[in-house]
RNA sequence: GGAGAGGUGGCCGAGUGGUCGAAGGCGGCGGAUUGCUAAUCCGUUGUAGUGGUAAUACCGCUACCCCGGGUUCAAAUCCCGGCCUCUCCGCCA
């Protein structure tokens, strides 16, 4: 959420933001909301300061035995006129956060913006020849992962994987943690997989991906769709320490999606799921440090398709590609050799003071003055498409693949294996 | 799920209708004392909005004692609803 203030001395940059992010505001209405609110704050607490020093009165004149009688008169008075203009005022305020709640956050300037933007390519790495069979092949022929008992079990799009893509999961999950909790120095946290409206809301997911969730029916629960709405609002309503910056967590989770409107995309095997495993690193740093750390967890998620040897890319999204609450993102996209393709594994974004604002999430400054965390998070990776990637590359025929030699180390010799690398 | 108790400032904790933004303590900050540490003493110490102003400095006003309603001239205090925590019982992995 952008704060009123900065919205009244930015107009034309918010107002660019939200027609480069293809959001429909209306920003005279906005703006004679601001106008409306200021008004009737101002009157009532004129009226306010007048009833206190009424009441102040009555019990002055009380302990004089004088005559209260007028006072109290007087002092019903103004309680309704109070009444009726905090009335006014919160239909204005409710009007006002109705508008408020839909506008992105600002992009950062590096952002490929205009008429013809296209995302940017920051790292070509490795080399990206198609070659081999496709990973969906491999997997039917092997049975490793059973697309139709998945769908029987549950629907389509939720995979039941068996015997060596099972394991090849869990170690890939295990291998990610471990990683960044001993080489990156994260903090692992497990969080709940079913979280409330509000925390939806401070990270961004709500209002506007409401239609993207899974919400349970008889509670007001929706399934995750990535560990950093959990995750991120761990410190929501808080104030944190100066010195306890920047705040590192990594966390596995399930991640739920409906993926509603992307039908006729992907419509089989492993690349766009309604389930699917991820491992997911955010940071809380202070404002000067965001743009600095917002590299260093590129450089993180980078880390584990280094590891794994396999090819990939770095891209900047365009303004229009640029999630609600982030400022700016990469994308990192993995060659999957068999299927000739890049696929999405991580998306690293830097959402400056937007969750923290909408979650309340503070530390104290040097200063003494409370201000808002910045907040950062990236897919450290998501598996399934990482899976693809490896099975192609790794394959041994058209019904068996090989680990890569990192995991089977990391299988025989654990996280030791960390101190080398 | 059933029964009971309770939610007050960074923390502990007093306050049951009227100078209460809230005693006291701890912690924090500033200072005095001090060979170092500890101890002691003095002072200070919430957040947000808004007006005086150009000001993150100063002064005034308003709001906030879990959240939302209500009663009253006046609510941390009384009433109603909700949420949460704790204890006991039940159920279960």
């Amino acid at each position: 959420m952008l704060d009123r203030e900065f919205i009244i001395k930015n107009r034309e940059l918010v107002e660019k933001t939200c027609y480069a992010k293809k959001v429909k505001i209306d920003f005279n209405n906005l703006f004679s909301l601001f106008d409306k609110r200021k008004n009737l704050l101002n009157s009532l607490n004129l009226l306010r300061e007048e009833k206190n020093k009424n009441s102040f009165e009555v019990a002055n004149r009380r302990k004089n035995g004088e005559d209260v009688n007028p006072l109290l008169e007087k002092g019903k008075e103004i309680s309704q006129k109070i009444k009726k203009i905090e009335d006014g005022l919160s239909g204005v305020e409710i009007q006002e956060f109705e508008i408020l709640k839909w506008i992105p956050n600002i992009l950062d300037p590096e952002v490929p913006t205009g008429e013809n933007s296209t995302f940017k390519i920051v790292k070509e790495q490795g080399d990206f020849s198609k070659k081999g069979f496709s990973y969906f092949d491999i997997l039917q022929n092997s049975g490793s992962v059973d697309f139709k008992r998945g769908t029987k079990i549950s629907a389509s799009h939720f995979p039941l994987y068996i015997g060596k893509a099972a394991y090849l999961e869990r170690i890939l999950i295990n291998f990610m943690l471990d990683l960044h909790t001993t080489k990156h120095n994260y903090t692992e946290v497990f969080p709940p997989f079913l979280v409330n409206y509000d925390t939806l809301f401070s990270t961004g997911q709500l209002p506007k991906l409401e239609e993207d969730m899974y919400k349970l029916k008889d509670d007001e629960f929706f399934l995750i769709p990535t560990a950093e709405v959990p995750v991120t609002n761990i410190y929501k309503d808080e104030i944190l320490t100066e010195k306890s910056l920047p705040i590192k967590f990594v966390a596995y989770s399930a991640c739920f999606r409906r993926e509603a409107g992307s039908y006729g995309k992907d419509t089989k095997g492993l690349k766009r799921l309604h389930q699917f495993n991820k491992v997911e690193l955010v940071r809380f740093t202070k404002p000067q440090d965001s743009k600095k750390e917002h590299q260093e967890m590129l450089k993180e998620a980078e880390k584990v398709l280094k590891l794994l040897d396999l090819s990939y890319r770095v891209i900047l999204l365009p303004d229009y590609d640029t999630s609600f609450s982030s400022s700016k993102t990469y994308d990192i996209e993995v060659w999957a050799e068999g299927s000739g393709e890049f696929l999405e594994v991580s998306s690293v974004s830097n959402f400056l003071d937007f969750q923290a604002r909408r979650g309340k999430i503070r530390f104290k400054n040097k200063e003494g003055k409370n201000v808002f965390v910045h907040t950062l998070n990236g897919s450290g990776l998501a598996t399934p498409r990482t899976v693809i990637a490896i099975i192609e590359k790794y394959q041994i025929s058209d019904d068996d693949f090989d680990f890569p030699p990192i995991l089977k180390d990391y299988i025989k010799f654990g996280k030791e294996i960390f101190k080398e690398v």
